[in-house]
DNA sequence: AGAATAATTGCAACTATTTGCAGGAGCAAG
DNA sequence: CTTGCTCCTGCAAATAGTTGCAATTATTCT
């Protein structure tokens, strides 16, 4: 899994500026290794500097979905949490009544991608799927 | 279509309230056979009555997603869309780059379900599930 | 090192979504 | 058809997330 220097230095290699907010945005999430809205990034990043801006925090990390570092996901929850892909590919399960969420093994999704790919030429990052449905709980509580 | 009707039976008969604000909601969406977002929802409803409003149109769309008769979509637009189940099953396949939104077939994830529910007791709602990467052009371009 | 240049930032305005609360209305019982 | 119990709605305010534009600055070229 690539460390935070790997990522900045991959990013550089691409062309992209590294300016002090942006690694410090990078450093926070993928530090972090969880799931982190936009707002608790820029808490973090501000423990460090003033020079920082919510506006920035949305846009680097919308930048860094883009290049495939990180992953966007809603969780229903109102708010949209990001993380980069450090700790191994995982699917979340979503309930979508209790919101509860269930960190499940990646290898549950395993042979999609190269269906993806051979039907439509299209590579799905597996890193952080997010299905929604009905957990364990809510599910009995329903079958009354 | 009455498959409206059947929506709005199923509902009453699980003792929800069935509002004519409810029921100008999930005919508008279940008629429309796409997606929406809840500002397009609350537009056609709004054509049809002055008593209707905004937030109620979001909390009934995510009550509709709750009991599993909607599901709520981020692709990464900024706004986030809402459609029934009325079209088979079906996979989007959003490119995190151009955010293109490719309609894959549902099949792709059929063997999904099970490992979800045997596993995990968890009952993923895969009639629409969104995956995010990259699109066939998008890779060719990088590929560079 | 210094200048050119094009990407990135901060600000502020704007759009999108959620929530608390008081009043209104669907549904069951009588 | 009236009552009462709740759930639902509208309003307004709060919270989240996006965008245009002028100023700033990382990188490249000399």
């Amino acid at each position: 899994m690539p460390h935070c220097h790997t990522l900045i230095a991959g990013l550089r290699k691409k062309g992209f500026r590294i300016t002090p907010q942006r690694e410090m945005i990078i450093e926070a999430i993928a530090h972090s290794g969880r799931h982190m809205t936009a707002e608790e990034v820029y808490e973090q990043v501000r423990t460090r500097t003033r020079s920082i801006n919510l506006a920035t925090v949305y846009r680097t990390l919308d930048f860094l979905v883009e290049e495939g570092l990180a992953s966007r996901n809603d969780l229903g929850s109102g708010k949209i949490f990001y993380s980069t892909a450090r700790h191994g590919p995982h699917v979340h399960l979503v309930c979508r009544q209790c919101h509860r969420v269930i960190e499940a093994d990646g290898a549950l999704i395993e042979p999609l991608g190269e269906r993806c790919l051979e039907r439509y030429g299209f590579e799905p990052d597996l890193r952080h799927l997010a299905l929604t449905g009905l957990c364990a709980e809510c599910r009995t509580e329903k079958g009354t």
